[in-house]
DNA sequence: GTGGTCTAGACCACG
DNA sequence: GTGGTCTAGACCACC
């Protein structure tokens, strides 16, 4: 069961927000094919968003061709992403969360975090 | 020398995306106080905005007393952003970027590695 | 220049009544690409049409990368559709507008013209 | 025996799928008077819409005096609908079937086919 | 009770 | 002035 954190302010639209939770469930496996997304009236519920900004996001992965709406029953997942590969990702997480907490004892935040990352991901941005 | 990418379509509205930019380079030390900004009409020219929203940004950073404008001279950065330790910096960095080629290597895309840094960011939100 | 005609108590969705008359507009090259949208504004003010339900055919249609959204600027047209034979489609519709001419001499409603049209494109239909 | 074709993603909710059906079949001449519609179970094994969808359907027809519901025997046309001149029909099914194979030879798409005759019935939606 | 459609209107981002 | 986002709430189609 997924559940969203919306964050109002963050700049990002609260569906963006919801679209790309799922995205992230499907890749990390906690959603997978046949499975049902939270009822619109659940989410609103936990995250206090509106039903048409859940719709909205639903809708716009059911475009995506991830989801698929089935009338009176639910949202389903229809397909996968990412890589199958669990066990390298358990792996990796391990590692990943290793560094993290060194990168923490060190001082650095979660958006000196994110700095980095962003900067490891596309090398050229740096530049002199 | 700091060059924006904005990203259209990627949701986030083009003046937060150079503010974060701005902010990133403060904290990865790419920009430290006494610096200039890019002239807005260089920001324009390599990220095809419209002046106005370059000039947004700005002042959305002058307001968080980050940068200081100069009528006349440009923009200049007036506080440092982020931990003050460079070398744990470098550190942390390359350990990052050994991570990453391995991630990639397991077949990982970029939304693999950011949904697994959201995650292991908080660690909550994984839920049965 | 395009409008449209929404007919409200026809069972389909005004959006998708909207993004159907785009598309139709686009097969018979009465919009090419680089052409504008009317403004959102506009089709309120011909159709009665609530905006929202105009940028949800307006979106729709850029999901189908059909067109795309400039802030600020309006919403033009990306990609054609249909058969580029113009000089074909002329001679087909006054063909099919005589036959149609004649279709109502014979006593025969837009309705039941509809249902000969069903027919013709999908034989199998017909069965006793 | 009529056949029912509800096309879930049509837009057009599928009741009214439905009961247009039966009302092309009635001008076409494929019901007439006293025959029998397909029972609701019959429909639903072959459609695999909901049995309360069929029943909207029939009701509708019902409430439009074109069918008539015997309990316990199934449901029955009252009515015929449409022109009564049959060879008529046939004649004009026949040049249109022509013209169709010429249309479709010049590359023409069904939906290309829908717009001809959308602008055929209704030339003043053409504009410059 | 499920998702889907539409309206009305406020506010934001962008040119 | 352009499109985009979100809210609130009514009503519909379907299971």
């Amino acid at each position: 069961m997924v559940e969203f954190r919306v964050d109002r302010g963050s700049g990002l639209p609260a569906y963006l927000q919801i679209a790309q939770q799922v995205r992230e469930a499907l890749r990390l496996g906690w959603l997978a094919p046949g499975d049902r997304l939270p009822a619109v009236r659940e989410v609103v519920a936990t995250s206090g968003v509106n039903p048409n900004t859940v719709l909205k996001a639903y809708r716009e992965l059911e475009f995506a061709g991830l989801v698929e709406a089935r009338q009176g029953a639910g949202t389903f997942v229809k397909a996968g992403l990412g890589t199958g590969d669990r066990e390298a990702l358990g792996q990796l997480y391990e590692e990943l969360a290793g560094w993290l907490s060194r990168a923490r004892q060190a001082g650095l935040e979660d958006e000196d975090v994110y700095a980095l990352l962003r900067t490891a991901l596309d090398p050229d941005r740096e530049r002199e």
